[in-house]
DNA sequence: CATCGAGTAACAGAATTCTGTTTCTTCGAG
DNA sequence: CTCGAAGAAACAGAATTCTGTTACTCGATG
């Protein structure tokens, strides 16, 4: 990256690259939900389904690590998927109790059209980017994901 | 993008250029939150600042757009902004009326110290990206902001 | 068997951002 | 001059996520 020049003036949030990760985030974050909000799910919730249908079973705890929230953020989630039985509670509940989840049934079969969705969204050419820069992106991204991952 | 098996279970997040580029966008939102924080400004007060440094004098409707954010939830932002100093408001305050701000001297020197933490944040070595591939996710990053900009 | 540390979940409340609605200003057209 | 449309700000409350703390489980160790 080039050196700026001293001047305040000349500096421009363009050439902030956390800037345009989080803003670029905001736009096709809200990209997809308004695609999945047809499901009733929001992009969290997508994430939390396609976990356990990889998982099987995870608890609060773990499903917070995988989706990057914390764990008191998760519950009232849950609570949520489990009043439209799209996953199941295993065992009791309580403190400093282990509480895993479930998919059900029902909510494989959500999962399964919001897959079709989300991968849909991979495809930013009402963004100007090719296939081939989609491509790119999602490769720098998953670089430090995975260089940062917990 | 190679296509995706038929079966569920394949189906990887990491597929999902969404979910990438909102989870990057935590990561680096957080880190540079956290080291805004020595200066007690958040990521969006800082571009709140380099917006008005840049333009001078901005409406709070202006500053929403600029920032990605809505009118209502920037005006308690100013409200805190003006408390510390950092901008003033010019003229009345009421509904339906332009309440246009600028920048105080004491914000220009706070967002010449927020300058160079945002710009060392470009450095994404600590997570694993070269300068060249940090620049090339600017660019595609850029891209995608400017063809869908307000 | 007792103890302890790590990890988990619950509880409480703050911070941030949103949606929806109402009230007002401003400006251009007729 | 009047009126209507567009835009701006205020008001109210919901949604989402966070921080901090407390209470508990569970497994390892002695």
């Amino acid at each position: 990256m080039p050196s700026l020049p001293d001047s305040e003036a000349a500096r421009d949030l363009d050439d902030v690259l956390t800037w345009n990760v989080v803003r670029v985030a905001r736009f096709v974050g809200n990209r997809l939900a308004g695609r999945l909000a047809s499901l009733g799910l929001n992009p969290i919730q997508f994430g939390v389904l396609a976990f356990l249908e990889k998982e099987g079973e995870l608890t609060t705890a773990e499903i917070a690590r995988a989706v990057l929230l914390r764990p008191q953020s998760v519950a009232p989630l849950l609570d949520g998927l489990e009043g439209r039985d799209l996953i199941c509670r295993v065992g009791d509940r309580g403190k400093g109790r282990r509480n895993p989840v479930r998919i059900t049934d029902a909510g494989s079969e959500a999962l399964e059209q919001a897959w079709v969705i989300a991968l849909a969204a991979n495809d930013l050419g009402d963004a100007a980017l090719s296939r081939d820069e989609s491509n790119e992106l999602n490769r720098l991204l998953l670089k430090i994901a995975l260089a940062t991952e917990p």
